[in-house]
DNA sequence: CTGAACGTAACAGAAATGATTACAGTTCCG
DNA sequence: CGGAACTGTAATCATTTCTGTTACGTTCAG
């Protein structure tokens, strides 16, 4: 199985943007189905990045700093930092060969052109909207 | 590192369409600086998409099948398979959880988004592009 | 002070990836 | 024909990555 960080972010923040109220990292776990201190993980991150604030202590919890119209996918992507789209071969290229000198180049800017129209297309999706599918969907 | 098999595999393609003639799995494998046998799995990838053809026995190898100018890095793309640019939680929703049980659906057409973003991406690009980068690069 | 929550390190298990070995099948060519 | 030079493919191993889990210290409300 590939990397759920990002699934995992995104629904954490939609169900923090749903319950518009601080969760704690039991709920969000049980959400999401998984463990508390994967959330609490993934709750690092996106802290880090100002999209969530969380209290320690008793009655602690997490909720959102920002509203959902202010959050989009790419700003949680960007907090998650997940790893490229297109990965490159980094490797010892064979110095006589002309093709594998230059495959790195070549790759980087492919690979950079997929990760700008991943971006592109995340940019345009706010939290907002997913609630919206959220709420119309109950 | 994650999946370095679509840019193996582009890297194959280049080296045969700069060569413009048939090379064998271990002059292959030196100019990727990896085993024969992990470019013979993927030749048998990109023969299934009709990209090359290979000739067993000896002075075997394989050439393409097309010129460069017709393939597209999407044609590779799809002869590889790659997992999804987004992966998606498939485990069982919370059932009271309104966002839980929406996740799936709302994550699949992300998902389908980025995806279609970077098919469309690769797409524009064909053989013939890399293979001049190369040729300028020497 | 106590209970409930978070922060974080440490470790275990599973899955994915790539490298390697091994051996059978194919083809060329002397 | 028979060997050399290839490919095809299965099996296995090591490494890395990802996730889950346990454990324990810290914080804070009441």
């Amino acid at each position: 199985m590939v990397n759920q960080q990002f699934t995992f972010a995104v629904h954490i923040l939609t169900a923090l943007a749903f319950a518009n109220a601080t969760m704690d990292s039991q709920k969000l776990a049980a959400s999401v189905n998984t463990n508390p201190v994967v959330i609490r993980r993934l709750l690092l991150a996106l802290r880090r990045a100002g999209l969530v604030a969380t209290q320690t202590g008793k009655h602690g919890g997490t909720k959102l700093c920002k509203k959902p119209a202010e959050i989009s996918l790419l700003d949680i992507y960007d907090a998650i930092q997940p790893r490229p789209v297109i990965a490159i071969n980094e490797r010892k290229p064979l110095a006589k060969c002309p093709v594998s000198c230059t495959m790195r180049e070549i790759m980087s800017q492919v690979s950079a052109g997929a990760e700008k129209a991943v971006r592109e297309h995340l940019r345009a999706i706010t939290l907002q909207k997913l609630l919206r599918k959220v709420q119309r969907a109950r």
